[in-house]
DNA sequence: GATGAATGAGTATTCATTCAT
DNA sequence: CATGAATGAATACTCATTCAT
């Protein structure tokens, strides 16, 4: 497909380095001229790549949304599996690396972006459904192949999402780690109770990589 | 000695006001100037009741935290039946009214900012426990009364708060109004799943007002 | 004289923190509120005590002014001998604790300001004269008594003063202790120089206290 | 690439407002603001060249102390005569024009900032050294034509400079033109006292121009 | 593609001061 | 004597953006 163009070496440089401010400093004290401090170019640069702050803004959120999609990201090995697939797939929603993945403030910060912009409502909304789609076509995978017997995979994947968003957002303020362990624990389990499996499945199968 | 004390009115007015302007334009873009003009006040007025903007911030979350706690306000005909008194919380919780009392902006927006202040992350954390703290004491009384036979109280509490967060997060993209019904309907008999009554209560009791 | 007033003590409680602020921020940032703060009272307290901030700064300059007459302090032992008197005044004027009396930023501070306030360069002019007119006093003493034989008195008087400022202003920058100790003991001859003493006098008779 | 440079020209152009300003209204009351009001440029743009404050009076005590070594300005008919050209550096010192290029209030103000501010110090000091050392130069150079027969050069050199500092920190109060030109003249004497001239030099050769 | 000049609006905060109590 | 309310002007600085080169 051709090297990549400048342009968008540059932008996703840009972006992530805007992304880093933000973690650091909250998305509201992150500014162009920061940003492009942090990547000692001139402020004008950033403009001249994302025209106005908000079109960076909307690149920011895009780069945050694509890495909610690495939940579905599993071993090649068990990629033809669908129940070993799904496992790991609960497994990684509730993993510490998943949660590392984000940054609660400048989350929770763009989330509320979605409230006063359109453009990232729609972002946001068609993220959280494909995400229950991805979830969906998984369990409906499970049921033919006779592994799970869920009446109503849209219900379900549903319901298991409505747990997860629930769940971080308690879990982003428990500080003590065996409480953290121990609740997450739980929501997992919730969330597979959500999962008819036909025969008990070997858990944590994720982990055999 | 002294003016006559008007901090609380005063301080009131200005977090009421700023809050306001955070609905209509973003926490982030609320300042304090624009605050005063409401008020038709001098800024430095605002200053003199908050210090900083910070502690404004401080106000603006006890402000809102303050609100959630409505959810436990149930007629005073019914507050000595504990049966009737927690499905009317329930009631509330998924109510329009609980939904319209908060603006999902300014509320992901003061969460995030949580995640880079001590103090506001302690305001949180207190909130969401003292809620489960009131849940779980309802739970309890019904179990006295014989009315319930929740094994874990402070797990079914804890279960329906997930799912309530976790609810309003999704819920707050949806604009189609059949489908936020739908969807709200289906979460709330998920968080009564969590109570195990003992016989069939007569459900939406809240209605009765 | 009776007691003195709350008000003369307030005052100067007062313009002491305003100094000692001062001297830690410099006078351009000592403000009456920073001030207030530190003494724990109303900034309104101290505008009811010196009307203005203009006149809390003549305030600091009479207590700064004040202190420079304490290079005459000698013993009473000595007071009634002009020679050791007059070599004590030079002791003090060269010595260490002299130096500490005051501090170098509020005091150039403050002189810059006699160049754009007619009653604080009056008050500085007189202090100089009245510095001189001491120093000569004590050197037309000793010339009555026979132990100098100074020609000229009054410019005798200012080459020392001249002397006196000139040095304090190079060694204000100079941090070395040795190079200080080495400069300062050279200026202090100097300064003897301009007294005709008519028999060597017992050097450094100031420290016999 | 990039727009011609205008940094060299604007800065100056910026300093030597905020010297004017602070001339007029002294430097805790010079502003950025009034400085860009008086140049009719926003304020940013000081901020775009000078970054902070801070840095502009950094810019603004460079611009002042580049003045104090226009003492060694001598006219170049005589920069190859020693002697000339030291007469000369001390007419300089002592001259009414001298004296009007520095505003007392601003310089005072300046050198009180050294106090708080190490880099200023540092700046100052090197000034402070480095006028003494060109003199220390010009008075070898006499000695070694013969002109001069001066013991200790450094220490010579030195004991001018307190004298013309404690001068003028004297001299700017006087307001009395006859007393003023009697006193320069009395000190100036002082200042040749310290150069052991081999035979009586043509005095006053500056004024031959 | 990249830099620096320039703008203009905006920010939180500080200040001295006045006034009512 | 002392406090707190209130003002209005001022501060340094940041910001996103535009434009010339």
């Amino acid at each position: 497909m051709g090297r990549k163009s400048l342009k968008d070496v540059r932008s996703k440089e840009i972006i992530e380095a805007f992304y880093k401010l933000a973690k650091k400093e909250g998305l509201e004290n992150a500014s162009l001229a920061k940003t492009a401090e942090i990547l000692d170019m001139n402020p004008s640069l950033i403009v001249h790549y994302f025209k106005t702050k908000e079109y960076l803004v909307y690149g920011l959120i895009e780069y945050i949304l694509d890495k909610y999609l690495l939940i579905f990201d599993v071993p090649k090995t068990i990629v033809d599996d669908p129940e070993r697939t799904l496992l790991r797939v609960i497994d990684n929603i509730f993993s510490d690396k998943w949660n590392k993945l984000f940054d609660d403030s400048v989350s929770y910060s763009c989330y509320a972006l979605a409230f006063r912009d359109g453009v990232i409502k729609e972002k946001y909304k068609n993220l959280l459904d494909s995400l229950r789609q991805r979830l969906i076509d998984l369990i409906v995978q499970c049921n033919n192949a006779g592994k799970l017997a869920v009446k109503d995979p849209v219900i379900a994947a549903d319901m298991i999402f409505i747990l997860v968003d629930g769940a971080y957002y308690y879990l982003s303020l428990v500080t003590d780690k065996q409480e953290y362990k121990q609740k997450i624990a739980r929501y997992k389990q919730q969330a597979l109770g959500h999962l008819q499996f036909v025969s008990v499945p070997s858990l944590h199968s994720g982990k055999m990589k």
